[in-house]
RNA sequence: GCUGCUAUAGCUCAGAAGGUAGAGCGCAUCCUUGGUAAGGAUGAGGUCCCCAGUUCGAAUCUGGGUAGCAGCUCCA
């Protein structure tokens, strides 16, 4: 890279440092305008900047107006930025001055060799680490906008004091800041939520919070999308069953789900005895598993459940389908030998790479590793967690690391994807266990006839099938690949003296396995196209009494536009390789 | 769960300042039979989220719930 490219906006290097010195800019402004208001943190982040404060009360749009001017205040005085550093001692005395408790609670916390800098710029001092730009001056002020203003828990603990974080962007050009916008509001046309309901896909009532409803046009979304996954499944060697979803309160505690995981669970009582709704499949696995003797012979078996889960998440946490309190997992647990492991996974993670392509989604994967509440040895731990490692890194994947983060039996790799605004979802997981067949005792024979001990994994590719739904919908802004559609083809005639030939034709597609559906109205044609347009149903069929005489349809598609008239065997054999095909339109 | 905001017709939203409600779309009926993104007329729809309180009177003010939204925390 040359030097002049290090100091473009397109560096990400740049970019964040140029945030960075934007959440000083913020700092400098509040306490310009609000002296009393403490400092927390405040870093750059991917689409931004933020800062914390505490404050009692968080800040009106009006509020931040000013700040946002006083920010451009403080870029036209082309402040200075100077770092210079202070041994802990000093540092601490320097913020207690201050009157910054958040400051030097962040100070005494660094480790022992750090070097404790600050930035100056102007009357205005703060605790960083940096880089920071030179000068305020380099920030274009009527390219800044302080977007929301939010709460956190300061260092991000629920149990500590919530802190006011406001959020801002900023662009050297105040044109790239309005695209921005413009942007994140496009983003949010195509919001799951929004489309959901426009598209009649599904609900969500008072009556059950978290609880979603499938209407029609959904429900044939999810039975499609599960006729691709057993598809999917089938051919990589998998077996399907259905495990009860009530089942008795020893089971929970031998799995360890009744200690580890029982503020998520709903509970209930039959006949005096306590019994847990389902909040994960597996142990209803391991009972399949141990219902009859196993051989290395039949390793790895993999046991596929589409299986209906509740989970007790926090009312705030809820969102749309993303976060449900009952949602039907794609689960499935491999059960193999140790020697198994880093195959089963490599070909986990190649069925995870033709479902994803499919839909065209990209993800990112997180390894998470041990947490604080788990089962198992440490050693066990590390050991899995190399398996996982390896045989991603094998296979040329990039990874994080999510420290802490793994299920309390095992290590995870998590497979995020984006939603429209950019935020990531988990779906795909794979979690690697040799804690449930232990507890559960699980066996198989092997070649010496001993009986040995199987480990297995935990894995779901679209994760839960409605937040997939959710993702999908906003990947395709609810314009689904023609194979997806709940309606396939809207047949609409011109006239009502097509209205027979339209069924007739309707009737053909649905008995070749299409999905159709006819505008009887009594409208106007433009009208039925732009409705249908609306509705973002693939294919039309133009029908009036051109077509009729000819025995011709005349098809349109939602993106291509008119297709011209053909043959009606014709259309219906574009349709079918569209639709075997998986095609993207 | 935490902080803040929001809740009016099936949907999207108006309703300064307390006097029991409006628009557009959708829906129904009628007219219109129109060839690639909105034809016209008429009409029916509302316990103004719920429960208390203040008031002669509450969609409007106050308190408490519930749900939703943004973010945090948590998670598929």
């Amino acid at each position: 890279m040359s030097e002049e490219n290090l100091y473009t906006f397109e560096n990400p290097e740049y970019r964040s440092t140029y945030w960075h010195t934007c959440s000083h800019v913020l700092a400098q402004a509040m306490k310009r305008l609000h002296p009393e208001v403490k400092l927390a943190i405040g870093p750059s982040i991917d689409n931004g900047f933020y800062y914390d404060f505490d404050t009692p009360a968080p800040f009106s749009e009006s509020q931040l107006e000013e700040l946002e001017a006083e920010m451009r205040k403080i870029c036209k005085e082309k402040l200075k930025l100077e770092r210079f550093e202070l041994p802990r001692e000093e540092a601490v005395k320097f913020m207690e001055q201050k009157q910054e408790p958040y400051k030097v609670e962040l100070i005494n916390d660094l480790p022992e060799d750090a070097v404790i800098s600050f930035y100056r710029q102007g009357e205005f001092t703060d605790l960083c680490a940096g880089p920071h730009l030179d000068s305020t001056g380099r920030i274009k002020g009527n390219g800044i906008k302080l977007t929301a203003c939010n709460a956190a828990y300061w260092r991000g603990d629920s149990s500590r004091q919530t802190l006011q974080r406001i959020y801002g962007v900023a662009f050297p050009k105040k044109e790239e800041l309005d695209e921005y916008l413009a942007k994140i509001e496009e983003a949010k046309k195509r919001d799951h939520r929004k489309l959901g309901k426009e598209l009649g896909l599904f609900m969500l009532r008072d009556e059950g919070p978290g609880f979603p409803f499938f209407l029609p046009k959904g429900m044939v979304l999810k039975n499609t999308l599960l006729d691709y996954w057993r598809q999917v499944h089938k051919k990589y060697g998998y077996v399907e069953i259905s495990t009860p979803i009530i089942l008795n309160r020893q089971l929970w505690e031998r799995s360890g789900h009744w200690d580890h995981y029982k503020q998520n669970m709903y509970t209930t009582v039959i006949d005096d005895e306590d019994y847990a709704i389902k909040p994960m499949n597996c142990p209803g696995g391991m009972l399949v598993y141990s219902s009859e003797p196993h051989s290395y012979r039949d390793l790895p078996l993999r046991v596929g459940e589409i299986g209906l889960v509740h989970r007790h998440e926090l009312s705030g946490a809820l969102h749309g389908l993303f976060r449900v309190r009952c949602f039907s997992q794609d689960d499935a647990h491999v059960f193999m030998t140790r020697e198994q492991m880093k195959d089963v996974i490599q070909e986990t993670v190649r069925l995870f790479d033709e479902v994803y392509s499919t839909f065209g989604l990209s993800y990112t994967i997180e390894l998470s590793t041990m947490p604080e509440d788990h089962i198992g040895t440490v050693e066990e731990w590390e050991r899995n967690q190399d398996i996982l490692k390896n045989a991603i890194t094998d296979m040329g994947k990039d990874f994080v690391i999510n420290e802490g983060d793994g299920a309390f039996y095992g290590p995870k790799l998590d497979f995020h994807l984006a939603d429209s605004l950019g935020r990531t979802w988990q779906c795909g997981t794979i979690q690697l266990d040799s804690q449930l067949p232990e507890r559960f005792e699980l066996e198989y024979v092997g070649e010496d006839g001993q009986k040995h001990r199987p480990v297995m994994i935990h894995r779901v590719v679209l994760g839960s099938i409605e937040r997939f739904i959710g993702v999908i919908t906003e990947h395709f802004a609810g314009a689904f690949p023609t194979w997806l559609a709940p309606v396939q083809v809207k047949i609409l005639p011109v006239t009502d003296r097509a209205a027979a030939y339209a069924d007739d034709l309707s009737a053909k597609l649905d008995a070749m396995g299409f999905r159709p559906e006819v505008d009887h109205r009594n409208e106007k044609i433009g009208r039925k196209i732009r409705d249908a347009q609306m509705e973002k149903v693939p294919y039309m069929l133009v029908v009036g009494d051109r077509d009729m005489e000819a025995g011709t349809v005349s098809p349109r598609h939602h993106s291509e536009g008119d297709l011209g008239a053909m043959r009606f065997e014709d259309f219906a054999a574009l349709l079918k390789d569209v639709v075997d095909t998986k095609a993207r339109k």
